[in-house]
DNA sequence: ATGGCTATGTAGCATAGA
């Protein structure tokens, strides 16, 4: 099973790259974020004329999450259960047996903000919520756009971002707390390339300067760890015209 | 390298992203 995530900037935008990509990578799911666009509007014909099913939960112009699988997504559920967030940032359903969360973290802006205070406010619940999925479901796989960098080979310039948001001690200690809860960094199950990053300032050419951050993450429970077989970032759609700033990430589990 | 792009909503800029 082929398992993706991807924060696509405007799924109205990014639709025509998502269909390209959908139909060379294959996968079984992904999770998109950012779609930036409301129910009503969602391009669900586009989607399934590919051969995809749909679930999602969005908002005008912010936010937004859906997944995308060849397979009917069951039992649908948007938003963190008892965490009241006007914010369309979670999505989760099951896919050939494996429970997904897709999730849109909160960027925070700066550490002095009230949006980075909601942030860790955010993540507390979800850190509370997801230690209640995984013991109802024990193959379950966390997707999405984190908005944290977890450690310094993460970042293209760890001294420039020095306690910055994205980096901050308590948003990569919240990180820490959702792998203490027995999930396993699907990237860093295997040897990786140096500066591997996900996102890339559409500014100061950073991509082609490599300068970027790991930020999109796909966490595996310890049943779904020990069935990961790979787990890589496709840099190709950030080459195109008018790309999303995001690249997508994709764990291939064994059956 | 200091908000330098990009997308959205909306009608000339404001807000947000990371």
């Amino acid at each position: 099973m082929r398992i993706a995530t991807w924060n696509v900037n405007s799924l109205k935008v990014r639709l025509p790259h998502l269909l390209d990509w959908l139909a060379r990578q294959q996968p079984d799911a992904v999770c998109i974020q950012e779609t930036k666009v409301e129910d009503a509007k969602f391009p669900r014909e586009a989607i399934e004329s590919a051969g995809y099913r749909v679930a999602f939960s969005g908002q005008k112009t912010y936010n937004g999450v859906a997944i995308i699988a060849k397979n009917e997504p069951e039992d649908v559920r948007a938003g963190i259960p008892g965490f009241d967030d006007e914010h369309k940032r979670v999505i989760a359903a099951t896919v050939q047996g494996v429970r997904l969360v897709c999730a849109y973290v909160p960027n925070g802006q700066t550490v002095d903000s009230d949006k980075y205070r909601y942030k860790l406010r955010w993540l507390a619940a979800f850190e509370a919520w997801l230690g209640a999925e995984l013991h109802s479901h024990p193959e379950l796989a966390v997707l999405g756009d984190y908005n944290i960098a977890p450690a310094d080979e993460d970042v293209h310039d760890p001294a420039a971002w020095k306690d910055l948001v994205l980096c901050s001690a308590p948003e990569r200690a919240a990180f820490q707390r959702l792998l203490g809860l027995g999930f396993k960094d699907s990237f860093r199950l295997l040897t990786q390339a140096e500066r591997s990053y996900t996102w890339w300032d559409y500014r100061m050419m950073a991509f082609r300067r490599k300068m970027g951050m790991r930020i999109d993450h796909i966490l595996l429970s310890q049943q779904l760890a020990t069935r990961c077989g790979a787990c890589l970032i496709d840099i190709e759609p950030r080459k195109l015209e008018r790309p999303s700033d995001h690249a997508p990430v994709v764990a291939e589990l064994a059956d």
